[in-house]
DNA sequence: GATGAATGAGACTTCATTCAT
DNA sequence: CATGAATGAAGTCTCATTCAT
């Protein structure tokens, strides 16, 4: 804690938050104390809440943090392409981005249907999630698509199922394969 | 407890099943104390034990008792029907379920993920997800489809989400207008 | 429970105080339960409390009726017999009467250093420890010993020592053998 | 805990092992509450457990502590002494440390026959029970004594009986009294 | 007498949070 | 900034005891 002292001090905290967020996703929000995140992250227990003031700030800022990198990625596709180009982008780069960040998304999905935790998806997700959804259903539109906000809310809500089924078995259950069969699907 | 002390007799086990269900889907397995759960649901901390051996049995009985439902409404679309017909019935009654059992199934969405928990899902949800993906592949090998596994696994997850989007927001997630475009992109 | 009703009637408490003194022996008086004793035993839990007022109450009934199975034996060895008649007499139904009620005295000397329980030792084991200690003193003057008081407190020990040896390991440690050493060490 | 918070700091751990010693000899382990200990201590109660895992493990750490002291004490009369010197100084000894550490000696008899706890038992004072009884044996043969072993495992009773007859009666027991009653009846 | 469901106090333990150093 | 000892509220579970039937 000598040498790298400088380096730590600017990146404690995420180091912090990363070292709670693999072990949220491991073994959930609600079974990972405060002093479990300190000793794996190397810290005094006290330290913590230096950087947040409290155990549900800590999650709140690694959700906003998670969903900060969501936003960055989606500019990527959602900038001058064509409608199927724009879908093919979206499915891609979702998965992408859940297989580069399993323990955020497995996270996500463990708490995101507790009452008490919704509004952090207020907050946060709700802008991602609507987002998305308009912009699914103005390339369906641009498609043809009899129904485009339905045919979003389904195109959504399948990559949904699609996540949480990857994240539940991620060695058996690959999104490849299943994602060419969208792609002929669509026709896209 | 007076004037309703037979009807409590005879299904107070069932009554506190109940009580305990809401509770676990509004604030959590975690959120909710076994104390709350028996002032809800009006007796003596204590006797909760008298029925189940823990918190974590009470759970177990609840998801147990959740599963045999869904088994039960299973053997209705499962014999001796067309492939077509078959796959309607899956999302027709997948849905009619889950409406009518929201709790359980916000529940069960909420706790899937959770590794501590998987021990009732390998026991009981394993199964049943295992028979629908063969059951689903059976019939869209039936269909013709080229890949009728990953079709299986792709139909499972769909459905899926949706269920949990539609759990997320009942009020705003028409089930009944996705089906429609299902059922059209199926040809079914 | 037909059938010999009339005998169980009868002796439905000394059954009760039985079961719950194997119990209270095997596994400790704290670390027994009412419920246990009352499945074991073979009777409604409430019925508990038609023979005794509390739990302590029954094991206060237990050590009472054990004491007084003690006292009956005593009285065998303490009439007319000479000094060293006496002593040899009460070393042989000391061991006899533990050898044959193992679990009255393996309760006993787990509970006799309790302060709390020292309540039922005033009542009945006091009474008789100072009984034996005297016609011990008495037998010892006859002898022509020294200190008669002190070598009767040195015997009583020396067999009440004995005794929780023999208790804690009855397989390995044989009182009859050690028996015979008492009675070379003090030629009666 | 002003004025004593140096001293506190250091000795916490063995200041609560000490009180827990004193509740748990005069009430009895079971009838003494972790609440009660870090009352009488002057600690919260939370914090027992930054120093003992468990009620059983400071029961453990106690039992060890003092067995450590018993086996320190055993050193001094073990090495290169006269069978005589050697009888003599275990008796003196053992005394000595009892009437020195009474809390500690009444808790062990206390629990001593208690099955669950007997695992303390085989671990340390199965070792030194075993230690004495052989150093005793070898004495005692030396001395010429038909059957030492025998011998041995009464001496070993015979002062386990007065220590618990002390223990019981400190005030009215007189252990140097006796102890000359035995010096003379073994010649020592 | 007999039952066993129901009670509620109290036990052990965990853990988010604070604070003196 | 950093530490970690200390706190105390809250949780799960046990069990002696009561009482309606």
């Amino acid at each position: 804690m000598n040498e790298c002292s400088f380096i730590m001090k600017s990146n404690q905290k995420n180091h912090i938050m990363e070292t709670a967020l693999q072990l949220f996703a491991a073994k959930g929000y609600g079974n990972t104390s405060i002093a479990a995140i300190a000793r794996s992250a190397g810290v005094a227990q006290g330290l913590m809440y230096n950087f947040f003031d409290s155990k549900e700030a800590l999650l709140h800022d690694i959700m906003e943090q998670g969903f900060s990198g969501v936003q960055a990625t989606m500019q990527f596709y959602t900038q001058s392409l064509t409608a199927k180009k724009a879908l093919v982008l979206h499915v891609e780069a979702t998965f992408a981005h859940v297989s580069a960040n399993k323990a955020f998304w497995q996270l996500f999905h463990a708490i995101k249907m507790q009452e008490q935790v919704q509004q952090y998806l207020h907050t946060d997700y709700a802008v991602a999630r609507d987002f998305i959804l308009k912009t699914l259903a103005t390339n369906f539109k641009k498609l043809g698509y009899a129904k485009p906000n339905d045919e979003a809310k389904l195109f959504f809500a399948m990559i949904d199922g699609l996540v949480v089924n990857f994240l539940m078995a991620p060695k058996t259950f690959s999104l490849n394969n299943i994602k060419k069969i969208i792609f002929q699907k669509y026709k896209i």
